[in-house]
DNA sequence: AAAACCTCCAACCGCCAAGCG
DNA sequence: TCGCTTGGCGGTTGGAGGTTT
């Protein structure tokens, strides 16, 4: 069987009838969900499992929340992305009834453009003024084995962590490799860490200066770094995190 | 009024890792 | 160990609808 839904002639593609819809609704509904590749057969579906799985995922699932992105949502999306990099189901997993999705269109349509601009707006401002600003640029680097960087993650875990170099010229994210991520007890792990800290952090930030993380805190330019040290993507995750709340 | 252009998002595609025999 | 299947992810695309000229 091919793990492609493109080989079946027969395959229905394209936008989903409201029919297509409670079809897939009342067998999810009545076999839960999982087992995607029997989904077609038990829906009377003409669709393949990725097409059942995405249309469930995205749009027919209960608790979807739909509509613009508030304030708060671009606020910790922002924060999310900037500690993750593009790991869009980690960051929908933050932000409750949005999905990886929604989140991706949403950065894709609204914020790259948005950062694009301010960094260019940083970049004139450069070139006229003369100011010395030393653009961070990621660095590739190997975490210790023994560099406990989260305190909910085990060596064998940590071990792993070896941040991918950063191709896009958009945005300088702290990205974790896919290989780090991927895996459903590193994920966990992930986001009881992330539960954690932002259950803290966010409690002691909103009470000293609010939610005021803007978009001029992704000009991570402003930070000067020597011979690659003391750069922001040289400390620790947690670190990273207290760097990304102050400014 | 209509053609051209732009924006947005649902859906598709290709890849990867885990699980299993 | 290997090959196959499945679930899941991020990147990309197509087209509907809106806006501008």
């Amino acid at each position: 069987m091919s793990q492609n839904c493109n080989t079946s002639l027969v395959l229905r593609k394209g936008a989903w009838t409201a029919e297509e819809d409670m079809l897939l609704k009342n067998c999810v509904e009545n076999f839960g969900e999982g087992k995607w590749h029997l989904v077609p057969l038990r829906a009377g579906l003409n669709r393949c499992r990725k097409s059942c799985r995405l249309r469930w995922l995205n749009y027919l699932r209960p608790n979807i929340k739909r509509g613009d992105f508030d304030k708060d949502e671009v606020d910790l999306m922002l924060r999310l992305h900037k500690l993750l990099g593009n790991r869009w189901s980690l960051i929908a997993g933050r932000l409750p009834g949005r999905t990886a999705n929604d989140v991706k269109n949403y950065w894709n349509t609204h914020l790259r453009s948005r950062l694009k601009q301010e960094k260019e707006k940083l970049k004139d401002g450069e070139q006229s003024e003369h100011t010395m600003v030393t653009v961070i640029k990621p660095q590739p680097r190997t975490i210790s084995k023994t560099l406990n960087l989260y305190p909910h993650v085990t060596p064998h875990d940590t071990h792993n962590l070896v941040t991918s170099s950063n191709n896009d010229s958009i945005d300088n994210t702290f990205n974790i490799s896919p290989n780090v991520v991927s895996s459903p007890t590193f994920v966990d792990k992930i986001n009881g860490y992330l539960e954690e800290l932002f259950d803290n952090e966010e409690k002691k930030i909103d009470d000293e200066v609010g939610w005021s993380f803007g978009l001029e805190a992704e000009g991570l330019d402003g930070v000067k770094q020597v011979d690659g040290q003391n750069s922001v993507f040289d400390l620790p995750m947690d670190e990273v995190v207290m760097l990304d709340l102050l400014y």
